[in-house]
Parts: C-alpha cells; structure tokens; sequence
DNA sequence: CATACCAGTTACCTAAAGGATGCCAGATAT
DNA sequence: ATATCTGGCATCCTTTAGGTAACTGGTATG
C-alpha cells in the first residue's frame, strides 16, 4: 500500500497510475491471450483456440486493444487466404514483474480465502 | 511474461491464480477505497467523500467484497446513529509489492504511449 | 418544530462487456 | 464438386457495472 506520509496529491497520482494500468488489463481475456501469444501462437484462429471460448469479436476486439497499447504486433500479409502473424513485443516483457506478483497474489488468497 | 516452457498445464494455472487477482480487485473503485481506508477515512461517509464521486451503494457493495476478501475489516457499533468503522486488514499490506509494480508499471505505460 | 446526519436499502435506468450465430471471399484439400 | 480454411464483420441477445433518486429510523443541532 502507498505510505501514509505522501501527501494526497501524490496518492490521488498513484491511484491514477494504478487505474491506467487496470484499463490496459481489464477485461476477461487480455492476459489469456498475452500468454498464449508469449508462447508461440501467432495466428488468430490459434489464439482463439488456444484461450478457449473467446468468440471471433472478442478476440479481434482485443487484439487491437492489446496492439494500441504496444503490447502485441500485428504482422497483416496480403495474400489470400489472408494471413496474420501476432507477437509480443519487447516492451510486452516489462509486464514481467507485475504479472509474476499477481500470480503470486493469486495464488496465495485462493488459499487464505480457503481457511474461511 | 511466464516462461515459454512451462507446460500448458502450468500456465493454464497461472492464468487462474491471475484471474483470481483480477477479480478481487476489479472495477473501478476497489483500489482507490483501499487507499482511502488505508489512509485513515473509517466512516462510510469520510471514506465516500475521500474517494469522491462513489455512491452508496456502490461502496457499500464494493465494501462487502473487500471485507469478503480480507482486505478490510468493518467494526459495526449497535448505537443509534449506527456507527461502522472500517479498517485495513494486515493481510491487505501482502498487495503491497503488487501495486506498486502496478503503480510502477502504469506510470511508466502512460510515458510509452505519450510517444506515439 | 424543522433540518441534517448516520449507514445504508430499494427500485429503476443506461452503457458497456461479452456471447451466439451467420456471413463474406478466395484458396486449398478431398 | 464439395468441404474447409483464412481473418474477420454484422446482427442480435443477455449479463454486469455503475449511476440516480427516493426512502428509512433514530438522534443531534439550530
């Protein structure tokens, strides 16, 4: 939790901070399909596949939201069939540390909510 | 980003454990009431006006599910006006490394994007 | 006497998220 | 010749988040 030294200014900051950071990630599947394109799946049907259940919208909604904010790279070849390569990109890889801690954290409460 | 050879298993896994963390700390007022608590506000109303905008009813119903979690702890006196009391569990202090990659990472994302 | 405050609850509404289904168009596989 | 695959889009639907406004009952304040 922020200090409760900081003056309001710099907490109301913080909290602006972290609410960017949730509207990046928000949402059912935006990490779900990070992973699953981290891990090799580059194209759309496979990313569907692989996050099961996502719906064509959805994903395609997604992508572009995930692709705006740096985070995936949309390769468009125009050949026919059409062909589309996703990847994660560098800048994908500063989520490491957050990721890890929610998963930590995750992990974690499912076991204190457990011990009710 | 968890590493590529974990088996499928394993990040099927992980992403849960994420979607946990997600789900307790979703919507748009769960962390900024958290701060607010964490703060010092322990009135329903101090804590209302602190975080400014939040309705009744949605605080109390955010409220119910940060006290559901563990993350808050409310202290009900059977006095006549009802006077409630609510605090920051020490369990809440584990989400400590966690916001502030969150905090860390928003910031610097807000920078990233500025670049376009 | 009238008003405002405590901590909510209830009923109603809107907007957004997310799901289901069907379609396109060209190419390849059976 | 028929089915299947490609990356989507359009349409319709349900569910959820969140907001608005009115109200409660007892108490303290003006």
């Amino acid at each position: 939790m922020p200090d409760i030294q900081e003056g309001k200014a710099a907490i109301d900051q913080q909290i602006r901070h972290l609410q960017d950071t949730l509207y990046v990630i928000n949402g059912k599947w935006k990490l779900p399909i990070l992973v699953a394109v981290h891990q090799g799946n580059t194209r759309f049907r496979d990313i569907q596949r692989s996050t099961g259940g996502i719906t064509t919208k959805a994903l395609s909604k997604e992508l572009k939201e995930l692709e705006q904010n740096k985070l995936v790279l949309r390769k468009v070849y125009d050949t026919s069939p059409p062909r589309v390569e996703c990847t994660t990109t560098s800048y994908c890889d500063t989520l490491s540390n957050m990721i890890a801690e929610m998963i930590d954290w995750g992990k974690n409460h499912r076991n204190k909510i457990k011990e009710d």
